[in-house]
DNA sequence: TACCAGGAGAAAA
DNA sequence: TTTTCTCATGGT
């Protein structure tokens, strides 16, 4: 994939959608929270969770470690996944709250503060990378199962890339601008969710234009 | 009814 | 080291 494909992708979603204004979060806790709950989970689904511990005051690291496990496992119950991610919500939080809260993470670098949260259990690269972005403005590009998706379906990902690998080639491509970052996750999250399906359901989108399979759907008329 | 969703970790091969 | 399995609710 080159240099050119992955700009050229950033301005078609975003010439078709505009500025997305995310993560649909407000709070630095919740964005955490929400990285957590929404791990192979559609993101209505998590807020419904998040509304669930909203209405408790559970979205603060420490009522949430407050919270009795089986209470704040009812309270997420409608993301999924319940019992892990219970736990994993927990282990994050507690460190968090090891290191001083929020805020304590701050100061760090990029590089410690992504050792120290991929060695939370629970945690894993695309968890971590979110809370980079979206919490400390860092410039890392969070790949997820749309990026992959996206970029396999126009042919410029093989697809068994590791996630390390894909983060490069965007991070090379583009300028670190933390604001660019975070605009095209956020474009191809609304791609993904509303065309880009494993299933091909649209028989048009901002980028069935380019993309194969896409124009085998739309009849190999594709047009805008 | 069956399939899928913005992962991650453990177990098995 | 790589692949497969497990976790689970809610929408289409």
């Amino acid at each position: 994939m080159s240099v050119a494909d992955v700009r050229t992708v950033f301005d078609v979603l975003y010439g078709a959608y505009g500025p997305q204004h995310w993560w649909p979060a407000t709070t630095d806790f919740e964005v955490m929270a929400g990285a957590v709950l929404t791990q192979n989970t559609a993101w209505r689904n998590v807020e419904r969770a998040l509304a669930n511990l909203r209405a408790v005051g559970a979205l603060e690291p420490a009522a949430l470690m407050a919270l009795e496990p089986a209470h704040l496992a009812e309270r997420i119950r409608p993301a999924g996944y319940y019992n892990i991610k219970v736990t994993r919500l927990r282990n994050l939080t507690a460190a968090l709250l090891d290191d001083g809260g929020v805020e304590g993470w701050r100061s760090w670098s990029t590089a410690a503060l992504r050792q120290r949260l991929l060695g939370i259990k629970g945690v894993g690269e695309e968890t971590a990378d979110s809370i980079l972005l979206y919490v400390y403005h860092r410039p890392v590009f969070v790949v997820d199962a749309y990026t992959r998706r996206i970029f396999a379906r126009l042919e410029l990902l093989r697809g068994d890339e590791t996630y390390r690998q894909v983060a490069a080639v965007f991070e090379h491509a583009l300028p670190a601008d933390t604001a660019l970052f975070n605009e095209y996750h956020a474009l191809l999250v609304r791609l993904g969710s509303e065309c880009c399906r494993p299933r091909p359901r649209c028989s048009l989108c901002p980028v069935c234009v380019m993309c194969p399979t896409g124009r085998a759907q739309a009849g190999g008329s594709a047009e805008r």
